[in-house]
DNA sequence: ACTAAAAAGACATTTTAAGTCTTTTTAGGG
DNA sequence: CCCTAAAAAGACTTAAAATGTCTTTTTAGT
C-alpha cells in the first residue's frame, strides 16, 4: 500500500540529477535519462510535466535542454511528487469534505487526515538542494 | 498518490462494524454487508483473509457467522490494513535492504524509511475499540 | 535550409483493482 | 440421514491504471 509509482520514482531521480548539476547549465534530457537510468522518452514526459509548472525551465532547439525552474533550495519533495503523482490521498474522503457521506461521524476519518498532514509534511521538509547533496562523510561506527 | 484501494476502505468498515456489535455476538456477513454498504461477495473475500491470520473467527453452517478474534482494543488500524492491502511501502527501497542499487548513497531514501514508520506509528495507535465508539459528544463550538 | 532538441499526442502492453459466479465444505435441525 | 444455512475456495470477468513506445510537430541555433 501506499507505493510510489516508477514515474514518481524518476520524477524525483531526474530532477535530483539535474539539481546536483551546476546551476544555468543546461542538461540534455537524453543525459539525463542516462545518468539515472530511466527510459528517455518516459523522462521527457515527466519533464514536460515539470516544465508546465515551472518546476524546470526548457530550452528548445540545438543547444536546448533544461535547467531548474527556481533555486535547489526553494523547491521541495512534495512539489516533485505532487507535480506528477497527484496530491497525497490516503483515502479519497480526504480529497473534500462530502466525499464520503459518513465522514461527519466517522471515527476513521480524522486518521486519514492525520496520515495526510504527516506525510506532506515530511516531504515538504526536504528540499532538492538537501538531496542533491554529496554525502560529506561516513559516520563513524 | 498513497491511496487506499476500495478493498481496504471496505475491510476497515466491515471490522469495525464488526467491533461495534457486542462481543461474542455471532455477525453474518450478509448483515455486515448490508450495515456499511460493500458488496457481500466482495466482502466476503476481505473477511476470508481477516479469518486466515485470525483478526476475525469465522463459524460455518446454519447460525455460523463472525465475531472478532481478539478483544477490540488489541486490534490496531495498522494490522487491518496490512491484512488486506499488504506491508505499507512508501517506496520499493524500503521493502528490503538491496531492492534499489543505489540505497547505500541516495540521499532520498531515509526519506521513504521516514514516511513509512510515521504512518505505521499512527495507524498502529489506533485500535479497533476507538474506532467503534460512539462520538460521545460533540465538543461545544 | 538543415539539424538538434523539446512538445504533443496517439498508441500498445501489462498489471492491478474491483468485483462476480460457481462449486465445495461445514454445521445445525427436523 | 437429509435438508438447509452459511462460510470457504477458486475460477472468471471487466475496467482502470501503470508503464511505456512511436510519430509528428514546433522551436531554435548554424
Ligand atoms: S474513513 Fe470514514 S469518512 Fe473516510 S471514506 Fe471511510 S467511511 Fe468515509
Ligand atoms: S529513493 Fe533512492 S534508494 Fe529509494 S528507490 Fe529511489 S533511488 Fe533507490
Amino acid at each position: 500500500m501506499m507505493e510510489l509509482t516508477r514515474k514518481g520514482e524518476y520524477a524525483i531521480r531526474g530532477i535530483v540529477y539535474l539539481a546536483s548539476r551546476p546551476p544555468e547549465q543546461v542538461c540534455l534530457l537524453s543525459d539525463i535519462a542516462a545518468a539515472v537510468d530511466v527510459p528517455p522518452t518516459f523522462l521527457a514526459k515527466i519533464f514536460q510535466q515539470f516544465s508546465k509548472i515551472g518546476l524546470v525551465k526548457s530550452y528548445r532547439g540545438t543547444g536546448g535542454g533544461f535547467i531548474l525552474g527556481r533555486a535547489a533550495d526553494r523547491i521541495t519533495l512534495l512539489e516533485v511528487v505532487e507535480a506528477v503523482e497527484g496530491p497525497i490521498i490516503p483515502n479519497r474522503c480526504v480529497i473534500s469534505k462530502g466525499e464520503c457521506a459518513r465522514d461527519t461521524t466517522c471515527n476513521v476519518h480524522p486518521v486519514w487526515v492525520d496520515v495526510q498532514h504527516q506525510v506532506r509534511d515530511i516531504l515538504n521538509n526536504v528540499t532538492l538542494q538537501k538531496l542533491a547533496e554529496k554525502q560529506p562523510c561516513e559516520p563513524i561506527l
